[in-house]
DNA sequence: TTATGTGAACCGGTTCACAGCT
DNA sequence: AGCTGTGAACCGGTTCACATAA
């Protein structure tokens, strides 16, 4: 439902970058790719935005949204892993569009430390502690194959991250009072390679 | 459900790497962090893999499940974009696991076309219709902006890719027999602003 | 009249309870 | 007895129908 958020949003800055001040949840929800009524329901959880027979205020809603996903204010973000796929997170343009700002890098690996990833210096992760106080981040961006990940998650938390972003291909178990969100590559290309096969010829 | 399948299927190669045998439903659904019902319910939809009062036998059920997710056919993939999403995409590791190989990397950016990224040489989008034909992919792997991808995805489903797995914060409006899977970066984060932000104190 | 907000019906996926096989 | 496979109950999220407001 989040995720459904997240669409809204995007259309309603792009129906703003036209300059268009207002839209009805059936516009909306068509341009999402959703049923009006389910962005109605969705909206109705936070409350109600809208005006009836006219619409919802386009600038009015998207900063009703963002405050929701918590996109209204700043988020310090550690990265773990300088790797492959650390260096294109690192590169993320969308951090600065969620108001998160990557304040460390951390990696395990002596090659990589001292060396530059979009402009930050590579620290060693025994700094573990130490990065987390100074920069005050809250969340953890994990970046590192997946047999390092489950003992870094530990340590991530023992050091006093809330929220992790985990992109290692393992289930991660943590306290049930940190947040975790995993983004599964193999996931993503089996289901594709799954219905491909499953589908009508 | 096929995130599921994938999980199980990490944990019975894991479990084989220990050189376990057989494994109950109750203890590869532990590992596996789901109820044992829902993983006998997940297998039940594509057959009966088990033997009652002596649960699976590992290399055997991993096979099986490998076939349900298509990983025991060969797949050939382009890839599209050679930016440091590409990048990463291009080393990611997790290609070979699923016997999909990356065939080609295009690329609209002059600058890049003629570079070699994970030792393909990155070529124009424009000869997109000789790559498909040539190496025979079906799967596309989208790592181009936003606004790029849109277009690019009615040019790829003209090509005659069926699968289009897909890196860009876009919904993607594709005919109903081309599979497609979208892996939404902001949406994973602000999945985890949206918690951490509802989260109990 | 137009378009939102929402209780109620609906539906698909999860869980339960147990039948069935070894 | 032990463990799988599955119909039935359950539950949460989606859709419907309509009351409500401009």
């Amino acid at each position: 439902m989040v995720g459904r958020l997240s669409v809204y949003l995007r259309q309603l800055e792009s129906l703003l970058d036209e300059g268009t001040a207002r839209v009805s949840s059936s516009r909306l929800a068509e341009l999402s790719a959703v049923k009006a009524t389910q962005l109605r329901k969705d909206l109705s959880h936070f409350g109600s935005f809208g005006v009836r027979g006219l619409g919802y205020e386009i600038s009015e809603l998207a900063a009703e949204i963002k405050a929701i996903l918590g996109l209204d204010r700043k988020w310090n973000a550690v990265l773990f892993g300088a790797g492959s796929l650390g260096h294109a997170l690192a590169g993320y343009r969308g951090f600065a569009r969620h108001n998160i700002e990557i304040r460390a890098i951390l990696d395990s690996d002596s090659r990589k430390i001292g060396k530059r990833v979009a402009n930050i210096v590579v620290e060693d992760v025994a700094r573990i502690d130490d990065v987390r106080k100074s920069t005050g981040a809250q969340i953890a961006v994990v970046a590192v194959p997946a047999l390092a990940a489950p003992e870094l998650a530990e340590r991530i938390v023992k050091a006093g991250f809330r929220g992790i972003v985990n992109f290692a291909p393992v289930r991660l178990r943590l306290p049930p009072d940190v947040v975790l969100y995993s983004v599964d590559l193999a996931t993503a290309f089996e289901n594709v390679t799954f219905r491909f096969r499953n589908a009508p010829a």
